[in-house]
RNA sequence: GGGCGGUUAGCUCAGUUGGUUAGAGCGCCACGUUGACAUCGUGGAGGUCACAAGUUCGAGUCUUGUACCGCCCA
């Protein structure tokens, strides 16, 4: 883009609604976005890879605050590595999320009167693949809203035709390779969604329950009972045995005893079993082992039968080997209502003992929140401890991080113990499970055969399979998004140049559900002896564990409400940030979410009142635009000269001291953005192992550089040096545009709008060739000027500050000029004063004269410095008692401090055992305060003569 | 029940290996509007670092206990 800054090209306010949406566009038609393989170095290109793969949005999803901040987040690490010139690639894509999408449907077919086994299988698939079509990816385009820079070509899908063969082929494998198994097992099961869920599916919600005490009467003699407790009594119907612990004393002697079931009046045989924790309850467990899975293991010790007395849809039946145990006033009856009746029955018969109050756990599904039912049921289980193990040790080795820190304990506590994953899901729409049943089985066929085709062949008879039912969970196929979104499995030249992949930004709700498993099964695919053609191109990081996806893990918060509750649409507490975007502008809503979040920690906004929530960025925006657009305006057309060319001795103290104050601002957001890789693709070392990703600093550095410093100080100074004739026009020009363009560079990745806008107008820029901002290089540190060059204009401040902070006190009227000096013995300090009095004088509003012209007794005193005092004239005004109350105050405090320091370096044991350099640190402060308290008394003693 | 973490200004959070006057943003208070910006400027107030004990010359920082809060997993 041409420069262009005539007065009338800089509007008086920035419009992102206007501006913001056709800025897009240029980036997104110049190819800023895309990432080249052939760019990368581990394809033989000049630079090193920065990949992000965005955690994928269910594809019917529309944009809320958590995707705002992870994706904020995302795209500020992606432009910060992008400007850093590395060949940094986001790949964007949708996920197809099984349960949620197909209730979404159910939901739109419900509207019309019809349920999806009205349509059938196959056309309610069709069903749901139009209405994707029709309505899905939405998201996407509300992504590039917010600005996020990803690279759309790579756009992907977990349910597209190329990402379905990566579920496929690592099924396959996994199946040969014996890590999937089928078996009966107690699971979560939704009564709602029909299906199975996995035990991370299956969300803990704290409930204040009851807990049921129920009297079972030893068969034959009535006299002897054994008193059992349960929370859910409506599964009586399913008790086999009544369990006690081996070792228990109280039950001794009912061991091996019948009891009945005061619920249905079957005989039960009392078992021991070191299972029973003898602390719960009465000490005495019921079993059902088709409703619980702990009950289950107990049942299968024991050789127990297992009854099913619900049917899926959890209402009461006698659904699988419970004849005669579900009594018929209860058929049909959902399972709540059964619990209620069931109650009432056991109360009239005498066998309620007591109803104690227990707060508990209940699970309930992720996506309807239908409080699951344990369920017996035959599914698809993938063996976890040995994909487990690698990914394990690539967190405790450091070859991936996490972060925030604490993280990491979980997982590995998670990992440690974990526990098989049900894959099974019993509906429609999803990778439907590749196992394959002979048709007409004879005694040579397998009982089962995963394949990678639709319609493979009985290996055994060569007859006709078919297919299971069931489906894969949605997260099989998610896991494999860092390599399936590349091309995997096969090897394409993405994957080479692009696996692994760097930071892996979500939330700590999904690091077992997604994270672990990507880690698991990219490990797995780049195992030597487990990979097929595609050999990660990174030496140091491989070994016999396999390649992990990412080295970086950044867990962020969870966007809450000024009641710090978690937004959700049935609070009706969320904010749009669509409509934060359209009422603010993109970089507002971008400030706003990154510098307001620290690591790990949450995001509170009020969505009752959204124009306060979102002020930070809207006033730094704001602040930002006149900021430039003043400064633009001074700086006019002419180019300007490079500050490399121009002689140290051509910059006064102010100039110095920007230079300076941008290189430490450029210094700190480095800090705070921190290393972007570890060292040579390998693990982290410890000293780095969680630096970095404070975004919210980085933010602040920024902020702070080109508010309080560029803004606040140099630019006010430069105001009359920029004056059309003034000798050094040209140089505080070249300063003043050198500074902001870095400082434009600095806020890009947060503000890219606000800032790419400024930037076209910059003149004479093109140091990069390039004509975006989004693509100008990061800055780095010049070291042209050092703090001391910059002194002066040090000097210079901390006078205007004082002659401000008088007048504030004695409230000298904002019209009124008046009369300072500045006395000091040093000549430094004075020739500062002197070379800096038109600004100290314009910015204090005063003039500056010799001591000798200030009047004794009216006159106001701060030292600034030691021997460096700031006197200002109020004749008048100054109230003598209260001076001297200050300055009293001021020097008790100090005294105090004195005191307390003296005593520290009297004490022999702190001058023996601390380290030199704090005790001399300690001496050199003494001599400082001693000075210091000595003027200060010595103005006291002044004052009290007048 | 097991594990992890937190408690610092009105709010949200920083605070490096212990080093002695604890910081930031927002909010609050006072003053200010004839030109970059009131979405702003200048200045200011505000903290017994949850509580108790201990280690140490020295504790916001280390140890133990107590209270409360949160997260993960049973």
């Amino acid at each position: 883009m041409a420069p262009d800054h005539s007065a009338e090209s800089i509007p008086s306010r920035y419009e992102p609604a206007t501006s913001d949406p056709p800025l897009y566009r240029k980036w997104e038609t110049a190819g800023v976005f895309g990432a080249a393989p052939e760019a990368s170095r581990r394809a033989s290109g000049p630079r090193d890879p920065f990949v992000i793969v965005m955690p994928p949005p269910n594809v019917t999803g529309v944009l809320h605050m958590g995707h705002g901040l992870n994706n904020a987040v995302q795209d500020v690490l992606i432009r910060w590595r992008r400007m850093s010139g590395d060949a940094a690639l986001w790949v964007p894509g949708t996920d197809h999320a099984g349960i949620a999408t197909q209730n979404v449907v159910e939901r739109e077919l419900a509207r019309r009167g019809k349920t999806r086994q009205d349509l059938g299988r196959e056309a309610f698939v069709e069903e749901v693949k139009e209405f994707v079509a029709e309505k899905g990816g939405v998201i996407l385009s509300q992504l590039r809203a917010i600005g996020a820079s990803c690279d759309w070509s790579r756009a992907a899908y977990t349910f597209s035709p190329e990402l379905s063969r990566a579920v496929r082929e690592i099924f396959v494998r996994w199946y040969e390779d014996g890590l999937i198994y089928r078996g009966h097992r107690v699971i979560h099961w939704c009564p709602r969604c029909l299906t199975a869920l996995s035990d991370e599916e299956a969300e803990h919600h704290d409930a204040q329950g009851n807990l049921y005490h129920v009297r079972y009467r030893v068969a034959g003699d009535p006299s002897r009972a054994i008193v059992v407790a349960t929370t859910r009594p409506e599964t009586m119907f399913g008790d086999v045995a009544i369990a006690v612990h081996p070792e228990d004393d109280r039950y001794a002697g009912f061991v091996g005893a019948r009891v009945v079931n005061p619920a249905n009046g079957v005989e039960l045989t009392v078992i021991a079993d070191s299972y029973v924790d003898r602390t719960f309850g009465t000490g005495a467990l019921k079993i059902t082992p088709a409703h619980d899975a702990n009950d289950f293991d107990v049942g299968r010790r024991h050789d127990l039968p297992m009854p099913l007395v619900m049917t899926p849809e959890g209402n009461m039946a006698e659904y699988a080997n419970a004849a005669g145990r579900v009594p018929p006033e209860y058929r049909g009856m959902d399972r709540a209502d059964a619990r209620k009746k069931v109650v009432k029955a056991l109360e009239a018969a005498g066998a309620l003992v007591k109803v104690e109050q227990h707060a508990h756990a209940v699970r309930r599904c992720y996506r309807c929140n239908t409080i699951v039912e344990p369920r017996l049921s035959e599914q698809w289980f993938v063996k976890m401890a040995p994909l487990a193990a690698p990914a394990l040790q690539a967190v405790k080795d450091g070859r991936v991080r996490i972060l925030p820190e604490r993280w990491e304990a979980v997982y590995v506590n998670w990992m440690e113990n974990i526990r098989d994953w049900n894959i099974s899901r019993q509906i429609w729409w999803g990778h439907r499970i590749p196992v394959f049943y002979c048709k007409s089985p004879t005694p040579g066929c397998p009982p089962h055969f995963a394949h990678r085709d639709d319609h493979p062949r009985c290996p055994g008879c060569g007859g006709p399979a078919r297919q299971d039912d069931d489906v894969l969970d949605t997260w099989f196929s998610s896991q494999l998004w860092p390599f399936s979104t590349l091309g995997w499995p096969d090897a394409t030249p993405d994957l080479d140049a692009f696996y692994p992949t760097d930071v892996l930004v979500t939330a700590p709700e999904i690091l077992f559900f997604w994270v672990a498993r990507m880690i698991m099964s990219g490990m797995y695919v780049t195992r030597p002896d487990k990979r097929g053609s595609f050999v990660p191109a990174v030496p140091a990081a491989s070994g016999p564990d396999g390649v992990a996806p990412f080295h970086t893990v950044y867990l962020h918060g969870t966007a809450r409400d000024a009641q710090h509750r978690r937004m959700s649409k049935s609070l009706g507490n969320g904010i749009d940030p669509l409509d934060v975007v359209e009422r603010f502008g993109a970089d507002a809503l971008r400030w706003t979410v990154i510098a307001g979040m620290g690591l790990g920690s949450d995001l509170l906004l009020d969505h009752e009142n959204i124009e306060q929530s979102f002020a930070t960025g809207r006033n730094f925006a704001t602040k930002l635009w006149n900021i430039g657009r003043f400064l633009l305006l001074q700086a006019g057309t002419e180019p300007v000269r490079a500050l490399r060319d121009m002689n140290n001795d051509d910059l006064r103290p102010a100039d110095h001291w920007i230079l300076a104050r941008l290189d430490a601002a450029i210094a700190r957001a480095d800090s705070s953005l921190g290393p972007a890789r570890p060292p040579g693709d390998g693990a982290w070392p410890e000293a780095e192992r969680h630096a970095g990703l404070r975004l919210d600093e980085y933010a602040e550095a920024a902020r702070a550089f080109v508010w309080t410093e560029l803004a606040d100080w140099y630019l006010e100074h430069a105001k009359t040096r920029l004056a059309p004739g003034h000798p050094q026009r040209d140089v505080a020009r070249a300063v003043l545009v050198h500074a902001f363009d870095r400082a434009l560079r600095l806020i890009h990745p947060i503000m890219p709008f606000v800032t790419e806008a400024l930037w076209a107008r910059l003149p004479e820029r093109g140091m990069d060739g390039s004509g975006f901002l989004a693509t100008a290089a990061w800055p780095v540190r010049s070291g042209q000027s050092q703090e001391d060059d910059g002194r002066g204009f040090d000097i210079a401040r901390a006078t205007i500050t004082a002659v401000r902070e008088i007048r504030n006190e004695y409230v000298v009227p904002a019209g009124e000029t008046v009369r300072v000096a500045a006395a000091t013995s040093s000549p430094s300090h004075a020739a500062a004063v002197a070379a800096e009095s038109a600004f100290i004088t314009r910015m204090a509003k005063c003039s500056l004269v010799p001591q000798g012209d200030i009047p004794h007794g009216g006159a106001a005193r701060k030292l600034v410095a030691n021997d460096f005092e700031v006197i200002v004239s109020l004749a008048g005004v100054v109230d003598l008692s209260r001076e001297r109350g200050k300055i009293a105050t001021e020097l008790e405090g100090l005294t105090k401090q004195l005191a307390a320091l003296r005593g520290r370096l009297a004490n022999e044991k702190f001058t023996g055992k601390a380290p030199a350099a704090v005790v001399e640190a300690e001496r050199a402060k003494e001599r400082e305060w001693a000075e210091r308290a000595g003027q200060l008394a010595a103005k006291l003693a002044a004052l009290a003569t007048q």
